[in-house]
DNA sequence: TTTCTTTATCGTATCTTTACGATAAATATA
DNA sequence: TATATTTATCGTAAAGATACGATAAAGAAA
């Protein structure tokens, strides 16, 4: 029976969510830091800055990239990693409109007292 | 072997992958955006808005209390939802930090031809 | 008290994610 | 050509997530 029923619910919340699901592990978000950081990367230096092996964070990247967060050139006998700017500024983008419709949305901060028939 | 090392990567890391899982599905999504919508919701509105059974539902209403982005009371035989506006707008600064580091970091768009020695 | 309503939890099945070693593929180097 | 380097992929194991029916718990209503 579960077999994640996403198709479901609406293509906002599916898109949000797949972006959120993308950023949802802690090697993923230290992947795009250090990719920030020095502006491009070989693999092996993602590796050797990551606590997991190499196998793993090849699977990482491969989400990353797959979430279009994340683009690869092969350089050589290795490649080279980066950020996509565009997708991360969608991103921020989609993030904050969430955000704000959450923000402005709810006034209270504590439940009513309504009851249901 | 997979016990999930997020232990071994920075507390920055993890905390923001941990806000982002609560994120990475789409009913999660739907809920916070209904509670926003109407406020405050008995469990049973959330339920009939959204395409998945009730179990499921409190399944989800679980995990977004435990990552302390909506509270609960108990309201009679019902209880009632609401958002935690202090930890949605704590998650939005925490994401809008991260998506800062991105953007000033990277300057280039394309892999350089750095090579590995 | 008995019954109904509402929600959380349990048990369970299935799919997905995470992790790693081993290996293949591609390119550089000797 | 043979060897070394680098990375992606395969196979696999274990943990986690997702989904639901059934049931328990708690109060309201009859």
């Amino acid at each position: 029976m579960p077999v994640t029923k996403t198709e479901e619910f609406g293509t906002k919340d599916v898109r949000l969510s797949r972006w959120a699901k993308a950023l949802a592990h802690p090697a993923r978000v230290a992947i795009l830091r250090t990719l920030a950081k020095r502006n491009a990367c070989v693999c092996g230096e993602i590796v050797d800055a990551l606590p997991i092996a190499q196998a793993t964070v090849s699977q990482h990247l491969k989400e990353l990239k797959n979430a279009g967060l994340v683009k690869g050139t092969i350089e050589g006998p290795s490649s080279c990693y980066c950020l996509n700017k565009a997708a991360v500024s969608e991103l921020a983008a989609e993030l904050n409109g969430l955000f704000e419709e959450l923000a402005d949305g709810c006034t209270s901060n504590t439940c009513s007292t309504k009851q249901r028939k």
